[in-house]
Parts: C-alpha cells; sequence; structure tokens
DNA sequence: TAGCTTCTTGACCATGGAGTCAACTACTGC
DNA sequence: GCAGTAGTTGACTCCATGGTCAAGAAGCTA
C-alpha cells in the first residue's frame, strides 16, 4: 500500500528537517523543533517515524555513514601503519567536532538502532586492525588496548559536548598532545 | 540577631546532608533530595540559604577546598619540575574522579559563586607556576599553553562525567597516555 | 462531486525539576 | 503558660520534554 501524496510529501520533508537540525544540534534536538522546521505537527513525526529512533534510523546513513566511509577510504590510501592509525584516529576525532551528530552516533547516547550500531561495530573493527597493525611494527604503544581506543572516542565524543566553545584550530592542536600520547614509551 | 535553636539545628542539618549528597552524586542533584537526606523540607532551604547557589557555597570549601590544597602541598614536597608538573595534573585528575562534587566544582558547570571562583583561580595560578618552571626545564612541551593546561582539566571533568562506568585502574592508566603527550616532542 | 479512507492536528497527559508563599507550627521572652 | 514572632511546610506554579489520540482536514476514486 504506497502512501497518499501528503503523506509522502511529509516525510521527505521530515527527513529533510532532521538532517538539518540534527546536523546542527545532535541528534537529541526535541522532537518539537524538527517538527517545527518540517512544519508539521509532533504528531506527524510520530506516526510516520514511531519516535526518535525511527527518525535516527531514517537519517543516519546519510548523516554519517558517508563521513565515516570517506574517512576509511581516505585511511586506506596512506603508507605506514603510524600515519594509517594517527590520520583514522584523527579524522574520526575531526569529524566529532565538526558534526555534533556524528558525535552522538559514535556515542550511541541514543536509542540504538539497527543501522547505527553496525555502522559502529565496523568502524570498531577496521580500527582494530589499524591499532594491531602499529603495535606489530612496534609505533604505537604496545600496552594499548582496543577498549582504550574505543574510550579514546568515547572521550573525545564527551569533551565536544562539553566544550564547543573552543576554536577548531585549538581542539586541533591539542588533538597532537593526545595523540603523542600514544607513541611508545 | 540569632537564629533560633531549632533554626541553627536545621541549618547544620542541612550543611551536612548537602555535603553526603553533594559528595555522592555531584553539585546538581535535586534540591528535593538534598532535602529529603537533612528531614527538611526544600522550602527551608531556600529560606536557609537562598538556593542551590547559596547552599553550595556554604559546603564549597569543606567539600573540595581541603582536597585541593592536600594535593598542592603534596605537589610542594616534590622535586624536579616534571615531577611536580605531572603530580598535580595526575592528582587533579584523579579528584575529578574520585569526586563528583570536585569535578563540578573545577568545571563551574553551576551558579558561580564567589569561594568557588577564588578557590579555582588560586588553582589555576599554581598550575600556571608548575608549567612554567616544567617548560624552562624543557621537560614538558613548549607549545603547551596555560589554557591547554585549563582545558585539559575541563576535558578531565567531562570525560569523568560522561563515562561513570570505567574502573578506577583504567581511568588512572590512561592518564598516562595523556601526561606522555605533554612531554616534549 | 460525494463519500470513504488516510493523514494530520494540537490539545492533552506524564515526568521531573526549580522555585514560591499563605497557612500552619513551635520557640522564646515575659 | 501565653502572646507574638521566627520558622517550617508542602502544595502550588512554571518550564521543558516525551509521547498519545479523538476529532477534523485532505486526498483519492468512482
Amino acid at each position: 500500500m504506497t502512501l497518499r501524496a501528503d503523506a509522502r510529501r511529509n516525510v521527505e520533508g521530515i527527513r529533510r528537517a532532521a538532517l538539518d537540525v540534527f546536523r546542527a544540534g545532535g541528534l537529541t534536538t526535541p522532537m518539537d523543533e524538527v517538527a517545527r522546521a518540517a512544519g508539521v505537527s509532533k504528531g506527524t513525526i510520530y506516526h510516520r517515524f514511531g519516535g526518535r529512533r525511527g527518525l535516527i534510523d531514517a537519517v543516519v546513513d546519510e548523516l554519517v555513514a558517508e563521513r565515516i566511509r570517506a574517512i576509511v577510504e581516505r585511511v586506506e590510501a596512506l603508507d605506514g601503519p603510524l600515519a594509517r592509525f594517527e590520520a583514522y584516529l584523527h579524522g574520526i576525532w575531526l569529524l566529532q567536532f565538526d558534526e555534533p551528530a556524528a558525535n552522538d552516533v559514535l556515542m550511541r547516547a541514543l536509542p540504538d538502532s539497527e543501522p547505527l550500531s553496525i555502522l559502529c561495530d565496523h568502524a570498531c573493527e577496521f580500527a582494530r586492525r589499524l591499532l594491531h597493525d602499529a603495535q606489530a611494527a612496534g609505533v604505537i604503544r604496545a600496552d594499548l588496548t582496543p577498549e582504550d581506543l574505543t574510550h579514546l572516542i568515547l572521550e573525545r565524543g564527551a569533551i565536544v559536548r562539553a566544550c564547543p566553545h573552543q576554536s577548531r584550530a585549538d581542539y586541533d592542536r591539542r588533538l597532537g598532545f593526545a595523540l603523542r600520547g600514544l607513541r611508545p614509551v
């Protein structure tokens, strides 16, 4: 059964509004705000998407998957385990700064959803490989665990959320300190 | 004009209750909870202390000033600019983990109050000196600014709040990574 | 265009917290 | 032990958010 014309129009409008407000304010933006941006009432969103969770599922891919895939690709083109490892972490960290919504996804600070979890797990798996290679080459400290890596990303997420004031340049400079601390002692 | 006997009793009871619940849950614990712990009604707290802000002013010193002073003293007894610098940062970071209330103070994520600000400023001043000495001795990277230092503490506060799950041992181990990143390149 | 079905609306409920105040309670001084 | 005043209470308002649903609006089909 196909949707009625107005309903189809609304679904698309809501999706686009959600992309906008989520990009601007993260995935926890009040639903009323999404509704207002879409020019519909809150009830319509709940009716069409079944709440925030469903709405996120509907936009998460367009919202961040693309960005993460880009990082992975960029890293994959690099040579050397250290460069690859650091470029990945650096890329993720910058993404977290640039896109509050992507940060929310990485932190899973929201209703877990299928596509979202898959995305995260995939990224973690990739990072795990990079870490392993870098440690095998002796360019990253051996006592850094995959859990530490996940944690470093979660940490950065918390930081980005709590300190949205710092300039990108400062943020980036400080990432350098954090990366440095992962080199062998 | 002196307080009536029951009022005096209440003020003391509220103070002690506030110390307890603030220590357990940070300075943002709902006032109702403080009231319940003190065995009085919320209204009494507002009447006696003028809201959360006044209540915090009344307990902040006993709550954290002591701890910070202890760290400063311990650091002061150490030799060597690197040891001093690292012991201070490490001490503050552990305090943030151990005492959510102290963390709240350091992050000033609450109604700013006189004694609180003074405390923070004093601590920052001390840190600034340690940093200067360590950099002069060439044991801490020269491009680390005092603002970075403040930020490192804020960051840690955000982390502690967002990731209360990690064990103290893991937390401590990861502090090691962060400290390492501050050594000269 | 009529009538049926789908959709949307926005007022409504619930939660949880801050903060207020008129009415009640209980010290204290005489 | 009795005013009279200081002190306390807890029900109240207000705000923001998530979430629901009966009634009304709008599109579709014949």
